[in-house]
DNA sequence: AGGTTAGTTAGGATCATGGCTAACCATTCA
DNA sequence: TGAATGGTTAGCCATGATCCTAACTAACCT
């Protein structure tokens, strides 16, 4: 649940590396393993964007034997949605209060 | 116009002081000063998150006399919602394929 | 002209980020 | 039991982000 704050969350998505794993996870849970495949990157530096991701509470993560399960944490996103909704609000509003 | 990435758009906002430029300027045009006025900073540190904006497309600049005045550039946040907005359907889609 | 205001440039200190290798632990499988 | 697999820890390094001060330029005001 914690109050992630939008500086950690816009940070975790500015990284090329971690929206791909996010992009992966929002079709289904998967392990470390797996997510790193495609990312030509050593697996300790590859971690180190699952626990920047799972301290951001983007994703959760658990052992499962030798593996570490990953999945999404669905609402992770909302304050980015309202906040980007909050300016485009803001914005229109201010255009039409420019009369005459 | 510009095809500004979704690295350089995200990584804007993970400042929070960008992030208050950006609720500031959704309200209308300000100069740089008058920007500045609330961020206890140096003017030269300012003047770098300004730079920021603009070379990511968020705000657009021009000088007037001897200020800059900074608007926003309104359809700048586009990809990030879009981007959002794509991985909110990909996850909902994913949770109605579970089925038995 | 001289002073004030607004911004700019240059250069430096500090810290976080993102990558690496090497070595280790824990689980599974033959 | 021993080897392979998947992950983890520790430590290093290069780069870039974010702040600063000092000094300068360009406009505007009296």
């Amino acid at each position: 649940m914690a109050n992630h704050s939008l500086d950690t969350l816009f940070a975790a998505l500015g990284d090329p590396t971690r929206r791909a794993i996010i992009e992966r996870l929002a079709h289904g849970p998967a392990a470390v393993k797996e997510l790193a495949a495609p990312h030509d990157m050593a697996l300790p530096s590859f971690l180190q964007h699952i626990k920047v991701m799972e301290a951001g509470g983007i994703i959760a993560t658990r052992k499962e034997g030798r593996q570490r399960m990953c999945r999404m944490e669905p609402n992770a996103l909302i304050p980015l949605q309202g906040w980007l909704e909050w300016q485009r609000l803001a914005w229109e509003a201010q255009i039409h209060q420019q009369k005459d």
